[in-house]
This record gives C-alpha cells, sequence and structure tokens, in this order.
DNA sequence: AAGTGGTCTAGACCACATG
DNA sequence: ATGTGGTCTAGACCACTTA
C-alpha cells in the first residue's frame, strides 16, 4: 500500500462537512443570507442528504444555522444574550421584568414539582404561563407553579380566569417576603407546548432554567422556563454580552447591542 | 371519509416512540440496566432503526439514556447538579474548588477571547486546562486564559511546563484583588479534545460557561468551562439539588446525594 | 403548483469493546 | 470472533410556506 494514510483515525464525512461549512459561513455569507437547499448542497459537496442534514443540525445546535420547514435555511445572527441572574431577589412580575403574563389555570403540577413544593401529588396549584420576548422574537416560555396558600388572597375559585388572573396571582406574590431563591440549568427539548410558543419544532433543544422563590420558610413558588437554546445565552451577573462560543473551538466578539432593560 | 381522523396533524413516528421508551424507563426499567440493542428495539417497535435512533437520541439528550459504542444502551441516573456559581466572587484555583490543574501553555487565544481580553489577536496568553471530576466521572474540561500582564510574576518563559506551571499561574492569580465576576450558559458541542476528555464522542452537547473575572479595572482573566450537557445539571446559588426537567414535561425529584465540594 | 425542510426506510459498512 | 453503537447511502413520501 504505497498510499499516505495518515488519517489514523479518519474523520467521520459530516464532521469534516460541519468544518468547511462552519469556515464558509465565517467569510462568505452573512447574517440573513439563504444557504442553497439541503439537495443542491449534499450533491455539491457529493455526500447523501442524511449526511449533509447531520452537519447541518450541529451548525443549528451551535446556533450558527436556522431552518425553517418551507422556506430555506438562514445564517442566524450571533446568540442574543438574556439576562437571567439580574432579577435576583426580586418576584417574578416586578414592573418591567422582561416576562409577559398570559394565561394561568389550577392544574396539578407534575411530581417532582410538587415535590419541590411540598405539597400533595393530587393539589391543585395556581400555574401561570408567562413569555418572555426579545427582539420581537420569542425566547423563552414559562410556567410559574404557585400554590395556593402562597397566594391566600385568591383561595376562593372567584379569580377571573386567563390574563387578568395570572396578573392578580402575581401581584398577591409581591406581598411576601423573598427570602431567597435557587437557580439550576439544564439541557432539555422542548415539549410541544412550548415549541409552539417558541416558533420551533417539538423536542429543539431548550435551555430549562428551574427556580425556587423562598419565603415564609418554605418554598413559596417554582418557575420552569424553557429557553431557545439555538438563539439564547443564558447571562448572569452583569448584563454585558459575554462571548459567543462556537463548538469548533473559534469564538467570536458578540457585539449585539444587548437590549435588555 | 368515514374514518374517524382525530388526529389532525399526525404525531411522528420518532415522538411517538421517544414517549412509549419514555415511560417504559420510569416503569419498567432501573438505573444502569441495559437496554435491547437497536436492531432488536427498532423490529420489535416495527420501524427503521435509523428511527429508533432518533428517539433514542433524544432521550439521551434529556440525560435519560447514555450510550456507548461497542457496550450498549443503559439507562442513566438522575443528573447530578453541580454548583457553578457556589465560588461566587473567588479565583479559580481556591483551595477545594473542586477543578484540577491539568496542564498549562503559552498560546494565542481565539479571537473571541482575546476581544475579552483586550488582547492583541496575536498575543500569546497563559492558557491552563483544568478538569472537574464528580462522584469519580469527569464532568467538565476548562481552558483558562490569563494574559501575562496579569500575572507579572511569570513573565519570563523560566516557569515550567505541565501542572507544576499550572498551579504557579493560578498562585499567581490569587494575588490580585478580585472586582467582580460574569458569567454566560449557552448550548455548544463539545471539541475533538473536550470530547476526549469528558469521555463522550465529538460533537456531543455540551454547557458551555463562559466567566470573565475583573481585577486593576479590566478583565484579568476568562475561563471557558464545557460541562456534560447529557449528565449534568448546573446549580447556582444554593448547592442544594433542585429538579430534574425530563423533556416530556412530567419533571421528577432529584434525590441524589449531591456531593458537591 | 413548486420548492423547502422533516420524516422514514432498508439496507451496508465501520469503529470499538468484550470474551 | 462477535456484538454493540456510529456512520453513510439512495431513495421515497410528507408537511409546510410561498407564489
Amino acid at each position: 500500500m504505497g498510499t499516505t494514510q495518515l488519517e489514523t483515525v479518519p474523520e467521520p464525512k459530516y464532521w469534516h462537512l460541519k468544518t468547511v461549512l462552519s469556515e464558509a459561513l465565517d467569510s462568505e455569507f452573512s447574517v440573513g443570507e439563504i444557504l442553497p437547499n439541503e439537495r443542491d448542497l449534499a450533491a455539491r459537496f457529493g455526500v447523501a442528504r442524511a449526511t449533509l442534514r447531520q452537519a447541518l443540525e450541529q451548525l443549528e445546535l451551535e446556533g450558527r444555522l436556522q431552518r425553517r420547514r418551507g422556506v430555506g435555511t438562514t445564517v442566524a445572527p450571533p446568540r442574543m444574550g438574556v439576562a437571567v441572574g439580574t432579577e435576583q431577589h426580586s418576584w417574578p412580575g416586578t414592573a418591567g421584568d422582561a416576562w409577559q403574563p398570559a394565561d394561568c389555570t389550577a392544574a396539578v403540577p407534575p411530581a417532582g414539582i410538587a415535590g419541590l413544593l411540598g405539597t400533595d401529588t393530587d393539589t391543585q396549584v395556581h400555574t401561570v404561563r408567562r413569555s418572555r420576548v426579545n427582539d420581537g422574537q420569542p425566547v423563552a416560555a414559562e410556567l410559574l407553579y404557585v400554590p395556593e396558600t402562597s397566594v391566600p388572597g385568591l383561595t376562593a375559585p372567584d379569580a377571573p380566569s386567563g390574563a387578568a388572573r395570572a396578573r392578580a396571582v402575581l401581584r398577591e406574590l409581591q406581598r411576601l417576603e423573598l427570602e431567597g431563591q435557587d437557580r439550576a440549568v439544564e439541557l432539555g427539548s422542548a415539549r410541544v407546548e412550548d415549541a409552539r410558543e417558541l416558533d420551533r419544532l417539538p423536542g429543539a433543544p431548550v435551555l430549562v432554567v428551574t427556580t425556587r422563590f423562598f419565603a415564609g420558610g418554605r418554598t413559596a413558588a417554582v418557575s420552569v422556563a424553557t429557553y431557545r437554546a439555538d438563539t439564547c445565552r443564558l447571562t448572569f451577573g452583569d448584563p454585558d454580552g459575554v462571548v459567543i462560543h462556537h463548538g469548533a473551538g473559534a469564538p467570536s466578539l458578540d457585539t449585539s447591542p444587548e437590549p435588555v432593560t
């Protein structure tokens, strides 16, 4: 065998493809530009469409591309920084906290949430749906679970339904003294309802931020916020932009205007 | 048409499969148990292997499964909570901060990092590699970028190479007064080197935590830490466990012992 | 109606871990 | 040597958007 064969471990095609495309995106395309369709791209690189799609999926996961069925694949803008830590030590619903209450129902929370709240697994709690919009684009959907004992002013099922009731629950929360809170971030996939609200397909990758609010010596409320992982970079502390980290190890500066309040 | 046709939008097969498997995992399997192989599973459900794999991929993304080439697919334990916010306002390298210095070289950082540090795009900086292990399992790999001006005690290229030099850089950092820091979390995919260290395949989903350290009125160091997204839940604030959020919307309590620190 | 990305199939071969 | 998951192919059809 006279061939050189330097590659002891040949790189998978889709990985190499991803690298090539990534460099092309940096040099030959600008934000918002549409790429050739998948069939053409696959033919151009001499691979099957499934292989090309594997590369595109990774690039989308890293926030480099945006794909929309029936439309095409476009070059995504840099991820926007969304402040998560600045409202520290304040209740949800405080004036100008970037969230917009959408709805409120009484429902039995998932078992895990009930455990955090210390309620029975068959006890209904106020369930407030809120959504967060940045730059005119939906970036997060939230479910806020508030036991009825946390907002005694509303125990009777008299409250109006929908957005009005949501605002009422948030208003009652403000009356409590917030003693502390607690956050966790993990990767998840969008449930059907969240996906619709985030303008993504079900199963799309999301960053799930779970926050516990403490008052009166116990957990007074739990928030589960799902952020679009492709377009969002969660910032804690100073709301200044930080860095964009491309998976390939070539971060670039984020110069977006950071329009968060 | 006399058929019922209630499903206006038929659910994709892989999505339904994922739901079925998820319920099976909750009821019929225990942590660590190995599943039947992909070919058998696909046959059992009457789908192509690629379709089954699409469902398994999602479940792995959500931390429910662990797949290892040549071995098989096993039921993953609940995600472990790794504290990210507790060492707030302390330099990296402080005693018992869960990180283990591995190496240090002088290298030109990626353009984005250079921008954050305010160095020229062709200036070398100390680049410290550290790794973090929880429960005997690698959970994160970090690159810490320290401009030579931040640690003037080491400007000469006399320092020993490798781990010793890494410790020296960290030690010098402690001498500065930390004025603040700044964090951002985003989704990324593991670079080849990180993947090897995290015992994952390249491209595996990771949570990238970028931290800026401020001292002397400027950015004195930048840390880019990549955490395994499948096994880790990043906790901020109190190091107590929070919640596990299964993508399907059925969170369950995390009862793991939280061995942080 | 045409064009896009999303889903699905039925194969094949490869890299890796284990016995 | 065997069995596992990982990669890849060449097609097909579907759901969605836009014109």
